[in-house]
DNA sequence: CTGGGGACGGGGCCC
DNA sequence: AGGGCCCCGTCCCCA
């Protein structure tokens, strides 16, 4: 009995017990339903602040855009504060849409001329930035100008960029180099010469070459001579005789130009270094110049060079450049082993050729070692491998009719030097130009080995088919080139040349270190040596050194034959 | 060492 | 455009 009066006293102990946690948990999820009720009031409230504040501010920002553009059209000369501003470091561009627009109508900005810009894209807040000669005075009425459109919030708009391109183009056919290159696929015959990493970078060449419209000038003041515009990628060291010249290193954006070296891009007060370091990182440098007319196919697809001089004489006024952006890490390749580089040049894929600059920079030997410096290197009257003085010169022109050739190679040398105007087409190893791309092609060979002709006789390859067919001459024996003094016979005109020395006595190379003279350049190399004192070429048996491998192995064979 | 030839690479020009 | 040729320079080798 006891027993079951201490259960049933334990059980409403229990059941008491659950009651108050109950009413507990009860009290418990009521204070926190009602604090975070609170809370989330709160903090709606905030959000609708914060909403209302960036609405106002956008607001704000577009009226004062408009109010800008409204205020610099009247007199169309003049660089808006906010542009200078950035320009003095104040302000910052935003990432984000980018575009230049010029309109190809009488090449400058009229005072009634519409600027076609969508605004309708909503959430975002445009800044037009109108670049102006500041003396524009001395400029004049057909300036040209920049209008400089920036996005701060939008995100891509692709329809943006059309809507002004479609602006500038509607008015006049223009004679354009309208590159909207993040938006408009390019064909597979044009470059694609915004696959760059780095920072925005633009690059502009205006016929005007006016001091203040060299905002983004990278042109020489000679206009009949911009010849290379050259975009490098990893701070590449182009050939020397490369007049335009962009290269980018990871520090401040410049552009370079071994002619403009006093312009105004060299000075502090250049507005497009100021422009280019506030670039956001991410943005891919563009270089083009105005004047290229895409369409009429003058892109050299060695040089990236975009136009030729004939198209520089054209007026093409619109750009249109929009912002590309970095598009991951676009493989690098510039394998011998691939394809011939040069190759994918007909098909215009200048990734290919941009990973080749590249590929070719990690290298710089192999321009340093070009034939066209090597040519550069031998110049006959400064070293002593040269013939020793003019007579011996003229008596071989005189003898052997090259004059005229001779002079010209020596005159012509290298890289776009001399008939520069026509070798239009440029090595992508060494940056020497030729007059056509099959030149090229075959002058490329000499950096990436390809041997196409192959000795049926012998397991030799040539670069060049009539190497290949003089050296047959090796197998078939023939001699066409005779001596008309004496009975030999030559298998190359040069042999026989250079064998008929003999005759004349002719030395034209002469040592330096002594009085000697030779007929052959070979052998006055071989006789410094003596004078150099290097011998290099020891003999195992007894010691003995020599200076050529010829003079150890006939001393091996007199002397050591035995052994 | 010197003299000289064989062979080849490369550029330029002509047809 | 492409082939062929001329020319120059150079390396290698041999007598």
């Amino acid at each position: 009995m006891a027993n079951c009066d201490g259960v049933v006293f334990h059980t409403q102990i229990a059941s008491i017990m659950e009651v108050l946690a109950n009413a507990a948990v009860v009290e418990i999820c009521k204070l926190v339903d009602d604090d975070y009720a609170v809370f989330r009031l709160e903090m709606s409230q905030s959000q609708k602040e914060n909403r209302a504040l960036r609405r106002k501010l956008q607001l704000l920002e577009l009226k004062v855009s408009r109010e800008r553009v409204l205020a610099s059209r009247p007199n169309s000369v003049k660089i808006i504060d906010e542009y200078r501003g950035i320009a003095r470091g104040e302000g910052h561009f935003t990432g984000g849409h980018r575009s230049f627009v010029k309109p190809a109508e009488h090449n400058a900005w009229r005072d009634d001329q519409p600027i076609s810009i969508d605004e309708g894209s909503g959430t975002s807040t445009q800044h037009v930035i109108v670049i102006e000669p500041a003396d524009a005075e001395a400029v004049g009425p057909g300036a040209s100008s920049l209008v400089k459109q920036e996005r701060i919030e939008g995100e891509e708009d692709p329809q943006h960029s059309r809507d002004i391109q479609a602006g500038a183009a509607a008015g006049v056919t223009p004679p354009v180099a309208m590159v909207d290159l993040a938006t408009t696929p390019q064909p597979r015959t044009r470059p694609s010469i915004m696959e760059v990493s780095g920072t925005l970078n633009a690059v502009l060449k205006s016929e005007t070459d006016t001091e203040t419209h060299r905002l983004l000038h990278t042109g020489s003041d000679h206009g009949s001579d911009p010849e290379r515009l050259l975009l490098g990628r990893l701070g590449c060291s182009p050939a020397p005789d490369s007049k335009y010249l962009l290269y980018e290193n990871s520090s401040p954006r410049t552009v370079h130009s071994h002619q403009d070296s006093s312009d105004a891009l060299e000075t502090g007060n250049d507005l497009s270094r100021s422009y280019t370091t506030e670039m956001d990182p991410g943005i891919m440098p563009l270089v083009l110049e105005t004047q290229a007319d895409l369409s009429r196919g003058d892109w050299n697809p060695f040089s990236s060079r975009v136009c030729s001089e004939e198209c520089l004489d054209k007026k093409g006024e619109v750009i249109v450049i929009d912002e590309v952006k970095v598009e991951g890490d676009a493989p690098l390749r510039c394998n011998a082993d691939e394809t011939p580089i040069w190759k994918g040049y007909s098909q215009g894929n200048t990734s290919d050729f941009l990973d080749c600059r590249e590929g070719l920079e990690t290298s710089l030997n192999v321009a340093t070692h070009s034939p066209s410096h090597a040519f550069r290197d031998r110049d006959p009257v400064s070293t002593s491998m040269a013939p020793s003085d003019s007579h011996g010169r003229v008596f071989f022109d005189q003898v052997f009719n090259s004059n005229d050739r001779a002079r010209d190679k020596v005159r012509g040398g290298g890289a776009a030097s001399g008939n520069s105007k026509e070798k239009r087409f440029l090595c992508m190893f060494c940056n020497k130009g030729f007059s056509c791309p099959q030149k090229v092609e075959i002058h490329q060979r000499v950096h990436t080995g390809e041997n196409p002709f192959n000795c049926t006789q012998c397991e030799k390859r040539f670069s060049r088919q009539d190497h290949l067919k003089r050296h047959q001459r090796v197998h078939t024996g023939e001699k066409p080139f005779s001596c008309p003094q004496c009975e030999k016979r030559f298998s190359q005109a040069g042999d026989l040349k250079r064998h008929q020395r003999v005759h004349t006595g002719e030395k034209p190379f002469s040592c330096t270190q002594c009085h000697m003279r030779f007929a052959l350049a070979g052998n006055l190399k071989m006789h410094l040596k003596v004078h150099e004192g290097e011998r290099p070429f020891t003999c195992m048996h007894c010691g003995k050194r020599f200076s050529e491998r010829s003079y150890l192995r006939t001393h091996q064979q007199k002397k050591h034959s035995a052994v």
